[in-house]
DNA sequence: CGACTCAATGACATCGATGTCAATCGTCGT
DNA sequence: ACGACGATTGACATCGATGTCATTGAGTCG
């Protein structure tokens, strides 16, 4: 690999004029500036990032952790890949600002991070994202000052600076909707109690009855569906059923996510009951593989996973150039929602917004 | 950031001495290895990769080229998720060896891989995979000597090292199950013509039925399957109805992938035909999210994208020490066929092969 | 007891790029 | 014609780790 003296050597310059021409921060004579552009060409060199990054003590890195692309394959993916898209987020901001990315795997274990944030510590990166599969609370060893950390899809307890998901305001915004659309029994088959996400969306969801004024009913709710398989889907279905039996039944069941929504048209079309004619659906997540191919067509909220990932890599360079104080508390991001033909229009005389 | 001169200066010894303990390459003293551990570690000493590679010429980098990333949250994201699966598998492999992963994302144009390539090389990396979204043809500037290339998931007409999946033999392995359980009618809605994996597959569907003596009938085969919106559905419907009209109809419909088994599930319940009672069904992708949520669960083969990558990998890593020569042909993976429920056992009496 | 061996350690140069400072050259004003 | 000034250019030190070679000292053998 030709160096920055070969390339002096050849254009009979010293390699400090070579440095100027490459990188522009002085003046250099026009056939000087030709000679050493013609044996750079010829020699085909390529600045060492190395020697670079001694001098000026900057690398240009911008270290990743998480454990998406190791999960995608294992676990069958069944959640959609909200990790991925916040990379996908974090990739887009950093790209801009001519900074790399490196990306290490947790491969989803969980103690292999500070082995991870060592190797980045090696090649000095100037910041660290860690992005969690799902919106959760973590704790982590202290990372070493002077390079800022951010938590993505994830908080801990001693306020590093963090981006999380709205996820009250986001089944809010569904829940509304449903309700601008004349539905007032409005089931809700929740995800696994366990999960940060779950009591955050039904207070969401309770946030829109009330301010509808619509009153709260406690067998409306169940709670549980675990996204392990096995015992789960008999509990889809017992949950389901007991809904169905209500003297007052739901005419719109919201769902924990889009793939329990897809089992429960399969539950549904079983029973005899037409989706959206006698019970409209709505799913959560925007898993667009199930949503936009099921038939009828999903309405779904969808988690502002990039957005997300542009938040944390936005945030860490602030951190990075002290522009700004670190948040004290999570940034929450608003999600959006994806209105598709799974919910019916209890009363299309009156006019209703509709969209996507 | 603690230096190796700071560590020699607090143990009181010569930075050489601790350049020994840290790379333990020469012996050192039983009481200067401990004062020079415990001096690295109230320094929180980590030692410059920048400056290691710059004495050794080794980074240490594998580069990765590909659009996984990006395009995942574009697309939406019908096809599965090939190049993420590949990535993964090479991630294994790297992560093995003491490697780092550098991970560029094209976002989807092309044009940008020479510059992502130029980034690469001023990190010095050790090898580079370019990772492609599907089975393709491609064509790259030649890439700078001294720095290994292998091709994943594509390869070019230039002979560079390239890992590609058999699409010939997984398709033939799935037909072979179908006629091991009794299927001698076998449909085949295809992909586009235009993808490189049509063909392929194809000549799989059709080395199965000649190795058992089927004879192949033109009609069963209809290509053009367009994984665009629009036109498409008509195109399935129309395809479908065309061979449930012929005199003697198939007993079993394989598709392109996963997608347009679902679609192709909701068709014929449209039109009162059981799965797989009345028609069977076999996918491509094993998709999971699809194949084993769809009732009935749908069988179906999977291209080994993991395989893949740890393939390429290894390929790279032995390009890199020059064990082996680079290969003359791509390197072609086979897969795995997936049984499931949708496709019925025409002679259940027969003792036939199952499982999966 | 002296030559010799081997373990343990340090001095120094080196990798490639660049910041600092100094040198050179042509031009301009007076 | 002389000093000043700005535009170009180069010499040299430096970033942090490590390969090479020299040095020290303790123990061994004849």
């Amino acid at each position: 690999m030709a160096t920055i003296y070969d390339v002096a050597k050849v254009a009979g310059v010293s390699p400090k004029t070579v440095s100027r021409v490459v990188n522009g921060d002085a003046p250099v004579g026009e056939k000087t500036r030709a000679k050493v552009e013609a044996a750079i060409r010829s020699l085909e060199y390529v600045p060492s990032s190395a020697a670079r990054m001694m001098r000026s003590n900057r690398s240009g890195l911008i270290g990743v952790i998480t454990g998406a692309i190791a999960r995608t394959a294992e676990l069958s993916d069944p959640k959609g890949l909200p990790d991925l898209f916040i990379v996908q987020g974090i990739q887009q901001i950093i790209a801009q600002q001519d900074l790399t990315l490196m990306i290490a795997d947790t491969g989803g274990s969980f103690e292999k991070v500070p082995s991870l944030i060592r190797t980045f510590q090696q090649y000095r990166v100037e910041g660290l994202i860690y992005v969690a599969d799902y919106h959760k609370q973590v704790a982590f060893d202290p990372v070493p000052q002077g390079c800022p950390l951010v938590l993505a899809n994830c908080y801990d307890a001693s306020g590093t600076p963090a981006v999380v998901p709205d996820d009250q305001s986001c089944q809010k915004s569904l829940v509304e909707r449903l309700i601008a659309h004349g539905h007032r029994r409005i089931g809700y088959l929740t995800l696994d109690q366990d999960m940060l996400a779950t009591p955050l969306r039904v207070a969401g969801y309770r946030d829109a009855l009330q301010a509808a004024g619509v009153e709260f009913d406690p067998e409306l709710v169940a709670t549980g569906y675990k996204m392990t398989d096995g015992p789960s889907h008999e509990w889809l279905g017992a949950a389901l059923d007991r809904m169905l039996a209500l003297p007052n039944r739901p005419s719109v069941i919201c769902c924990g996510n889009d793939e329990m929504a897809m089992r429960l048209y399969g539950l549904l079309r079983t029973r005899g009951i037409r989706v959206p004619e006698e019970i409209s659906v709505a799913g959560f997540d925007n898993y667009r593989t199930i949503a936009e191919t099921l038939y009828p067509s999903l309405s779904t909220v969808e988690l502002p996973y990039a957005e997300m990932g542009r938040r944390s890599a936005e945030l860490l360079l602030s951190l990075i150039s002290e522009e700004a104080p670190p948040p004290h508390d999570p940034v929450r991001v608003p999600g959006g929602v994806f209105w598709r033909s799974s919910v019916i229009d209890l009363e299309p005389d009156r006019q209703t917004s509709k969209g996507g």
